[in-house]
DNA sequence: CGTTGTTTTGCAACAGCGTTGCTTTTATGT
DNA sequence: ACATAAAAGCAACGCTGTTGCAAAACAACG
């Protein structure tokens, strides 16, 4: 398993540009193991003192750069990442699927499966990126 | 003119169950005469010394909770504010429209006039509340 | 009005988040 | 194995938001 996941880390480092060094695998692996997304903190608590503030904070910036990892809106000024699927790439993202962030456990989904729906501006606005986040509470917590 | 929008402010704060402060009668004019959403640092702008920092993020904090403005969810983690329209009240919320986000000027507008799509979720998820925000280019940056 | 009890403000201090510059260490390609 | 480029670690900093406490302002009432 875990060397499996491990190969399919480097994997996905390579094949997005990236280098392939400690941190980086490490990371990604929190990525890989879990469902929901991460908040630069979650990683800091997961990794201990492994690595510092400061590369956690650039890998999430590569990541996110090369389009590995995507960061989701919240409405408590806190950042969270997750994963892209496949069709991501550096400089262009495409997540078009909305966000749960359950009130109960805090925890945050990407629901692949619930596209964005369209929406109809007025006259005049130009639509680059929609972004919808749901809150209330998971399957988890019911 | 000014004097009718101070006498506005007035109102609003004494029907949302607010004393009246210089300081909040200074910052709902802020949110009354302009369109767009305002972050605690351009209200710290505006205000020049005015007031203590310590004070605007209180006011804020107390708009929110009488409902007299919300908060925007955004992607680069800074909270912004708008007034909300007539039905909110202390404790209860009830601003069912997107907020659009200009990649250009930067300002953030509450588009009152679309709603958000309802969304259907997968079983075992219960919604709570729905925001969408939309990126692009707006009507005056065109 | 003026007094009084309550609320708000200002100030100081603090914690957390995120960034930058610089040096050392590590990865990559030959 | 070596040279070069990239990443990590460290220290310092600025910005954001919070808290406790004392002084000032407000609201209610006589
Ligand atoms: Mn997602
Ligand atoms: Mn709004
Ligand atoms: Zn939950
Ligand atoms: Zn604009």
């Amino acid at each position: 398993m875990a060397t499996a996941r491990q190969k399919e880390s480097v994997e996905l480092l390579k094949a997005h540009g990236l280098s392939v060094t400690g941190g980086r695998k490490d990371i990604l692996n929190l990525f890989l193991s879990r469902k929901g997304a991460l908040a630069h903190a979650d990683i800091e608590k997961k990794l201990g003192t492994l690595y510092d503030r400061v590369t956690i904070y650039r890998t999430l910036q590569s990541f996110v750069d090369k389009g590995l990892i995507h960061s989701i809106p919240t409405k408590d000024n806190s950042i969270r990442y997750a994963l892209c699927k496949d069709e991501c790439a550096s400089g262009h993202h495409h997540d078009h699927h909305i966000h749960f962030v359950c009130k109960r456990c805090n925890h945050t989904y990407c629901l692949d499966e619930v596209a964005t729906p369209s929406v109809k501006l007025p006259k005049g606005y130009t639509v680059n990126q929609v972004e919808m986040v749901v809150s209330g509470v998971c399957q988890s917590c019911q």
